[in-house]
Parts: structure tokens; sequence; C-alpha cells
DNA sequence: TACTATTCATACGTTATCGAATGTAAAATA
DNA sequence: TATTTTACATTCGATAACGTATGAATAGTA
């Protein structure tokens, strides 16, 4: 076998992979963890070495050149292998030691996982924790996050998925917003009131009247965050009504439930992770402690 | 995007793959003009980063784990798009400056090649150029040249290749040992002497028969060499007859032709590149210099 | 058994690469 | 138009990687 072809430096086709999908060496310096100058140097290096220009310089930022473009579906290839790689590698891993990451939606990044997360690294303080706080749903596969909490039963084949349990969501309230409207006991009454929303869709109408049976109107979600502890930051300050999980409405003694007699919404929790990471230690440690302790947490 | 499996250090995966390949450290490091302690450190610094044991050292030499096995084939397919990288590039390289390399059966990269490249090198001094002298037919796909100077059209698809002329190819014998067997005018009467031959196998003896008409046995090949220039010696030397192109075999004075008279074995030269290499200056000139000179070559 | 030829591991001086700081230039913003 | 933001290029000291030299251990051979 001759090596001529693979004797390039491969750490300067990364740098130029991350560049071209970044669009510029600074975003790709971010994103690798590594300074712009580096990244310049390295991508440059790559011209030289291969006699070829990757990029044109126009102004501010940079530009694939035509043998750019051509030449980065090469890369990609590799960068492919090399995720397939670390995948493969990290589920094969017999050390407990490392690093994780765990994506979830905010609301539990925020008030379920950190206690339990303490507890976590109180019993295994080797082992180093990122959480990813995003309603959107990341990646598995594309290896954003090592294990994911959600409120679905991923579809993808090469996930192992556990459900936990189902808690149960209800209408929050301030107290003072909850006074402020007499103390609503049917949904006519609080049909009155103003809600919280993600966004500006008849999805969340629908949902409301499927699930509470309040009928709404899109006037009635004068504040919109896609961020649902903005949305709660809304609610706690008396203005307006929103859906939490009871662990957490009920926690904050600013609010208390609207509509207390109406059935809850049930939503469901799974633990998901990828399969290839499923045999690796450390990630089978932080897998079994999460669903030990979120299951213990939706029982009570 | 995310990049975090991505972000180890791609060339520590080269490493392992060279390493892996080749069987140990000492022959990665020939193979990848580098010393063995440097890929000794990038395969256990990749090791580590990864959190896996790649190879077992067992007493002389690595073995690769069960898991350095089921990684190296990721690090295969890297290692696949970094050549198919390295190739496109090349293919695009606008710099007439750099290496090439060009592959050649002995004689010809012997005998043939030496003065034409010389006046090559006098015409582009930005050329460097290297020769691999091999009968095995190297594989251009497999990058281990650049071009190559072929007996046969190939039948890759991706290869193009242009006919440069039909060499004619003689027996010959050193003078005194032609006189020594009575200057043989008839095949029958050669057919006693002693022949070399490339190895062992029957190709041989059907091809003497086949060609020249000769029919000889096992026994008179009792020199044998797969390396045509050894045989040429054995032949000048005057131990026994041998092969050789018409241009080669008439500029030695210490031999002469056997059989004048016999229609000469008319083969074939083919010049060979990777399509993906054509519309490279650098390929291209040395590709059409050489094409140029071997057909002047054949046509005296 | 002694010898040779491999192999991988270690120590140390040198080189090359990296990151922080700074400069420059072009868009976006006001 | 002045200002801010964002991006790439350059410089220089610190650091990490490399190569040379050497040692230890193993497998093959006389």
């Amino acid at each position: 076998m001759d090596w001529r072809s693979v004797r390039f430096d491969w750490n300067r086709a990364r740098a130029f992979l991350v560049t071209a999908e970044e669009g510029s060496l600074s975003a790709a310096a971010r994103a690798l963890g590594m300074t712009q100058p580096t990244l310049g140097r390295q991508v440059s290096g790559l011209e030289d070495e291969l006699g070829v220009a990757l990029f044109e310089r126009v102004g501010k930022g940079l530009e694939l050149t035509p043998v750019g473009i051509e030449l980065v579906e090469h890369v990609r290839n590799m960068g492919h292998a090399a995720g397939q790689l670390s995948l493969a590698a990290t589920g094969r891993s017999q050390s407990i030691e490392g690093s994780i990451c765990i994506s979830a939606v905010e609301v539990t990044a925020a008030y379920t996982l950190p206690p339990i997360l303490h507890e976590l690294r109180l019993a295994e303080p080797g082992i180093d924790i990122e959480v990813i706080a995003s309603n959107s749903t990341s990646d598995l596969k594309r290896r954003e996050a090592d294990i994911a909490v959600r409120s679905f039963r991923p579809n993808q084949a090469d996930l192992i998925a556990r459900k936990l349990g189902n808690p149960k969501a209800r209408l929050y309230g301030a107290r003072d917003y909850l006074a402020r409207l007499g103390n609503p006991t049917t949904p006519e009454a609080l049909a009155k009131a103003d809600f919280v929303g993600f966004d500006r869709t008849d999805l969340l109408i629908n949902a409301y009247r499927d699930t509470f049976g309040l009928e709404l109107s899109q006037e009635q979600f004068p504040l919109i965050s896609e961020n649902h502890l903005v949305q709660w930051e809304f609610v706690k300050q008396g203005a307006a009504i929103g859906v939490m999980p009871e662990e957490i409405g009920d926690a904050e003694p600013k609010v208390e439930r609207a509509l207390p007699n109406l059935d809850p919404f049930v939503a469901e929790v799974w633990l998901v992770v990828h399969r290839e990471l499923r045999t690796s230690p450390r990630v089978r440690r932080v897998f079994d402690f999460l669903a030990d302790a979120l299951t213990r947490e939706l029982a009570t």
C-alpha cells in the first residue's frame, strides 16, 4: 500500500471542513474551540499543501472557490467517518471518567436536572457534565448530545429510549392575577384571561381547546416566547396564564393552579441514548442514574 | 451543526490507520516519512483521547484489540475520503511546480526514461520526478503513481490511456555465447540454448512457442528472476538467451540478435493517467512530454 | 546459547505550532 | 457620516510536537 495520498495534514482538512460549513474562520474557531488565527493558518496551509485556492478572500469573510466547492465534498466524507469513529469509540470506551452531554427542554434543564446532576457529581466526581437546554429536538445521531430527555418516543432506529413516566401539566397563574380575574372556576370564565404561547400558530389554540376545553382566540396571546423559562417568568409576574408540569408549578409560591379540578395534560418523558453509546460504562452510568432519579421524581 | 465529534486530532487517526494497515509503528513511520516515536505518541495519544485501547503491546510488535479492529473500519473510511480529496486536489491544482510520480516496468525505467526525464527536467525545472520501477502493475487508482507506462490497455473506467506505438522485442544473446552455440540460424538449433525467465510457470514456455516457434522445456530456464534488469545482465554476460525491445537490445554492444530473421514480438505501449489528474497542468505537461518523447523513441 | 535484526519505549534538545494581542478593512447601524 | 460590529491578517512569546539518540525486550538463526 502506498500512502502518498494521505500524507497531507488531516487536521487542516478538518479546519477546511468546519470553516466551509460554518461560513467563516471565526465561527469555525468558536465551533472547534480554537482561535481564528490558528484556523486561518491551517486553511491556508492546506491550500499551499494541495496547491489549490479553497477560499476567495472577498472583503470581510471568505467564499468557497469552485474548486473549494468540489473538494469540500470529500472533507465532508472525512468528517462523517470521523464522527462515526468518535461515536463508536465513545461507545467502546471503558473509562468511567470523562465528559457527557445531556440535552433537555429548558424547563427540565433549569428546574429538574440541576439537583439530580448535583447528586450525580457527588457520586461520580470523575464525570464532567454539560447540559444543552433547547426546545428544538437536538439530534442524537449528530452527536449534539450523548443523552436526551424527550417528551415523545423517538422513531429513529439507532436510538434506545426508555419511558420514565407520565408527568401531569396544569394551568398556572400568579395568585394576584387570578384574584384580579375573580378566581375563575369554570373554563368559560378563565377563557377571558391572557395566556403565554410559543408562537402565533393555531397549534396552541387547538391544544388548549382539545386538552382543557378552553376556547381561546389569537388576541389572548399577547406574550409570545419560544423560551419556556421566559413564559414562566411572565406567569410568575402575573401577566398571563401558562402551562407547567405539576412538580414545578406547585413548588412555586407565587402561583397557583388555575382550574385545579380540570383534568391535567398528561405528557410523556423518555430518556434517549444512541445505541452505540449504550455500551459505554460512563454513558450507561449517567443514563441509569438519570432514569432512576427522574422516575422517582415523576412518581411523587 | 455541532462539531464535538470531530474535535479529536485527525492526524492521530491517520497515524492509527497507517499503523494498523502496516502492522507496526516502525513500518507506518517509514510509510509516512515520520519517525517511530512520533507515530507511537500519536497512536497512544489517540487512545487516550478516545478512551479506548487500540493496540495490545505484545512483546515485539503491536496487535489490534477487538475495539481497534472495530474502529479501524472508520479510519479506513476517513483514509479513503482523504485519498479522494488528494486526488481531486491534485487534479485541480493549477500550479505547474510540484512533484510527480511515474510508474514503468524496470527496463523502461532504467533505459528509456532517464534521458527523456533529463530533458523534461531541463524544460521544467520546477517539476520534481519520482520513478517507480516495478513489473507489478501498480494501481493508479490507489495513487501509487500519477502516470504509468504500460504494455497493455487498462480496462478501468477512471483511467485515460493513449497508445504510443508498437515496440518490437527480439531474442538477444551475448556474441560469445551465440558463437559457442555455433551461431544458430534456425529455431531448432537455438532451442538447445539456455534462456532466462520471470518464473517457473508454463506461461513463458507457451509464449516462446507461440511467438517465436521455439519448443522449450522447463530445464532450459536455469536462470530465473522477477527482475528484468537482472535477466538482462545474465544475457549480457553470456549465460543465456533473453528477450528485449529492439531499441535497447541493439544499443548494447555485448549482445546481438539471435535469429535476426525471425519475426519480432510486437508489443504495445500505453501511457496512462487517472481521469481526475488529467486536468492538472503539471500532470498534463508531463503526460504530453512523455507521450511525445516516447512516440518519437518508438518511431525510430 | 549467543548473536542479529526487529520492535517499541524513554530522554532530551530543537523546531514548529498555537494562542493572546493588535491591526486593518468592510459591512451593519444609528 | 460617525460608530459599532464582525471578520481576516500579523506579530510575538509560550508551549506542545517532533526528531535524534539510546535502551529494553522479543523473535529468528547459527
